[in-house]
DNA sequence: TTGTAGGCGTTATCAA
DNA sequence: TTGATAACGCCTACAA
């Protein structure tokens, strides 16, 4: 392995020089500069990054955790990562599962982005606790060095309902996520409590942001229907995706016989027919914003607390 | 920072005993190392990544370098990688992009896999030839410290092939992969070999692997067919479900004037109506066995080059 | 069984 | 402008 050792050694200079050199340091004359460049390159030197992570105490490297790889949500969200870290000239690396967490207090990493439910938040909390920045995107969390990047669930589940007041709606069902989620619970709220406001009544039907869920539910709710059309508000595509499933086993229609409104505007949702009616949000922009947010944080600059808002995306599900 | 000083000092012992007893060696006593350890866990203590691999020379990480992070086809591929690596007690992370590559010679990461077009080959060689272990998923490089683990992409053909010459095709339209790429080269000249072979006319349409190129690939063949049905062979699924959306614009039928099958099994086209024939594999299988092949070619054991096995899924696009 | 000391490859502080 | 040298935190002969 070539090292500044070497380097120095050809170019006759001491590997303080080097360093220098290579660090674009100013104590160094512009002519010797080159010459031990084009050394380093000759050799195809490379800094070990281990010893130059010892010694500045520092990766620049910022780690980013999910819960798991799948699924095309992810996709536009690391590439909004990506970009927002590149202009702070930081690397990403996309970790999942426990062992990966140790990342984060052998300083392999300068910071943490956590999207992933699995993250117990007694573990954050105690690697924040121990110096080290976090921003989350799924869980509010009070401490000096965490910080969140949020949807704005409450909008979105606001858009949603007006929708099914415009579409007049008599009833809805509300397909929820996992109780202890805090993107379902704060949609659940605050459809809730919008759907009181205006008198509308609803039945919560209890999923877990899965197809499978949604699948099981739209089963549920047709073996004996009331009333149509049936209206749902699903907290996410994927169960909406579901629904879809045990509906084309029947005659009953998307869009007539039953009417939906998913959350997240999934690749899949735009694809299905007739078009899934769903809420929207910026996921590049979501991922360049906990990227900056990030690096301020370990800069040391002042951060504050962000939201994603949302939009309406139509589709012949409703209406 | 805590460190095994600090942890020293508070047992009262050296460091070299300190390290002994946390690394588990036969050198200190059954007691001092409980008492050790007892400490070290009272103080959080962590051991410093950088400092450890700068004097082991490895890190136990295996960096997996795709083109991006999109599409739900990389889930279960990483999910395979990652089960694969922990059996051996390696960390995974995920990388893309030009500047990420850096982690190889760096020594960041003890081995790579790749499955990234992006990825120039020279480069990967550079590496190789610096004694980096290497797997690829998606060419054939031939190098000591290169190892693939491919598709067998002539099988997956093949099964194509048999599939529409079952179905009585007169014509074939193979809707190819970009020029460039081992996938695509490979599943072309399976085909035509094997439909020369059996005497049936097909005419090749180049796409890129890419929905739109499915999409402007059905666009042209509409636009004035000269007999029915058409029989497709898409060399990926996405280009297949490109095809659906085109002809769904139109009055054809999917399955009854446009028979077609994909590669890949992806979600999508199981979702799909109907349900798009395929060639599948296990892509669980797949990262399971990169996992093993960069592990055996560190720790320096025979290592041989392996194919993936496809199968036909059935569906009503064909038949 | 435990302690001493040197070294892993870089960076950075002082002198020269 | 350059060079010697001491860290950075951990591991590991070798010595005690």
């Amino acid at each position: 392995m070539v090292g500044i050792k070497d380097i120095a050694q050809q170019a006759g200079v001491s590997i303080s020089t080097v360093s220098y050199a290579l660090n674009g340091s100013p104590k160094v004359t512009e002519e010797t500069r080159s010459r031990i460049q084009a050394i380093a390159k000759e050799l195809n030197y490379v800094p070990n990054m281990a010893a130059r992570s010892l010694k500045r105490r520092q990766t620049n490297i910022i780690g980013v955790y999910l819960a798991d790889y799948a699924g095309s949500f992810y996709g536009e969200l690391l590439d909004g990562i990506k970009k927002g870290l590149e202009l702070f000239g930081y690397e990403m690396i996309v970790c999942s599962g426990k062992k990966s967490h140790l990342f984060i207090p052998e300083r392999m990493i300068d910071g943490a982005i956590i999207l992933d439910w699995t993250f117990p938040a007694e573990e954050i909390l105690q690697y924040a606790q121990r110096g080290h920045q976090i921003v989350v995107l799924d869980r509010v969390m009070s401490h000096d060095n965490i910080y969140q990047v949020l949807l704005d669930n409450k909008g979105g589940a606001a858009l949603a309902i007006d929708q099914l007041i415009a579409g007049q709606s008599e009833k809805v069902y509300l397909l929820s996520g996992p109780e202890t989620g805090y993107d379902s619970y704060e949609r659940l709220e605050a459809t809730t409590k919008e759907l009181t406001r205006f008198g509308i009544p609803f039945e919560v039907i209890p999923g877990d942001f899965t197809e499978p869920s949604g699948y099981q539910a739209a089963k549920q709710l047709l073996a004996n229907p009331t009333q149509w059309p049936i209206d749902i508000f699903a907290f996410n595509d994927e169960m909406a995706i579901g629904v879809y499933k045990y509906v084309r086993e029947t005659a009953y229609q998307i869009g007539k016989d039953i009417r939906i409104i998913g959350f997240d505007n999934t690749e899949l949702g735009a694809f299905v027919q007739p078009r899934l009616a769903t809420i929207a949000y910026s996921k590049h922009r979501w991922g360049m914003v906990a990227a900056e947010k990030i690096i301020h944080a370990i800069q040391g600059d002042p951060v504050e607390d962000e939201h994603i808002y949302t939009t309406y995306v139509d589709g012949e599900s409703f209406i």
